[in-house]
DNA sequence: GCTTTTCGTTCAGCTTGGTGTCAGCTAAAT
DNA sequence: ATTTAGCTGACACCAAGCTGAACGAAAAGC
């Protein structure tokens, strides 16, 4: 699930996002509310988790100016203990549900979780390789550390492997994936690839079955 | 699709399984984790719907271990609403979706549909032989402990045996598998890969017929 | 239009584990 | 008891694979 945490704290919106992560959805970190305007235009969020206090502007009207363009992505709100009727304010202008900090980490996923039930289209299934979660439809991925991006040619070759989990790939079967048929490379090409994914996806994702090819591995 | 629930709750257990036998699936109920491993050790399974509140231990390690024996089998998790940890846990552990209880069994259903599309169209024929699974095709051999690799000669061996059970494959048959008609060896080279392939595989996987030549074992 | 960055490919040097060989052994057959 | 076929631990070799580096091409940014 895209969420999109709008916080200007550092602290907590660090700590928020790795929990967000770990739960294995997708969070983006905007610290103001003009650069999560720009996130929000580049890209569809499944949910906005919005701190009321920020710098740059009332989060309740970057909330009503959202509602009145007639997004329907649900919205929670982060608000002090001390601020009712700002908590209020932002339920009428259209919030879905709040917390009041300080918060539990685990109330505020179980909370996520509960959004993501009751807006449940998730239409891309997600993949669980260990501490990677993939989505196959999106290419993307998601590591302890966040994001993770591939290159064409590197997503190409995870692909292969992911279509076939516990088989073994031969290297022209990959081959014959990335250059259709003909043309093929004569160099090692393939070699460098795996040795990039391994880099960026840790030293277990691929495991070498020597003269034979590769195969996902089994963490 | 052959869907294994395990799940202690009759009530529950029994309302899931026929909800799944009405979308055409073929579910198999296990009320604890030692029955489970029982029809897991005589059948292989499409999915596995994993209640994690079970008498007899914990699910998470039984998930742990499955993975561990290289299991690929995708696992969705049942787990109660105020239990989160737990549910991280599970999908670090390898679990690949999870449903809070109590759930729609709608969206049970829609979820089981969506596995079954995402491993659709890729079941390839599995050889049993005792206690070994073979899948041919993929080059892979799953044993009591878990996934078996084989070296590329050992693996055209096993192969010259698998393609002909119960006959008798000499010597010089297996060395024109390998070694195309020319270039013979000289030396006791398909006997130490005999003997490198029951090291793996168990002792009787391959029998010795004195003067003639090799025979898959009959377990 | 020019610079910078990213990506795909190739190469070279290095590491590693499969392969083939032998020696000594076990066990079956005579 | 002797012979002979087969078994297996050990080992050296070398091809398969790994990876840092380099470089041109394409794309992106200025």
């Amino acid at each position: 699930m895209r969420i999109l945490l709008i916080e200007d704290d550092p602290g907590l919106g660090n700590a928020v996002r790795d929990q967000i992560a770990a739960e294995g959805h997708m969070p983006d970190l905007a610290p103001t509310l003009s650069y999560a305007r720009d996130l929000l235009a580049t890209m569809p969020y499944d949910l906005i988790l919005l701190d009321l206090g920020l710098p740059d502007g009332r989060g309740i009207d970057f909330l009503k100016a959202l509602r009145a363009k007639g997004s329907v992505t649900p919205v929670m709100i982060l608000t002090a203990h001390d601020r009712i009727t700002e908590r209020i304010e932002g339920l009428n202008a259209g919030a879905d549900d709040y917390m009041i900090k300080p918060f539990d980490l685990a109330e505020l996923t179980a909370r996520i979780a509960a959004v993501a039930r009751r807006y449940a289209g998730n239409p891309n299934p997600l993949i669980t390789l260990g501490a990677l979660k993939i989505d196959l439809a999106a290419h993307a991925i998601h590591g302890p550390k966040g994001q993770i991006d591939l290159s064409q040619r590197e997503w190409i070759i995870f692909e292969a492997l992911l279509q076939r989990p516990g088989q073994i790939v031969s290297k022209s079967q990959i081959e014959d994936q990335i250059y259709a048929f003909d043309s093929e490379v004569e160099s090692n090409t393939i070699e460098v690839y795996v040795s990039r994914l391994r880099k960026k996806l840790g030293k277990d994702v691929v495991q070498t079955l020597r003269g034979m090819g590769y195969r996902l591995g089994t963490p």
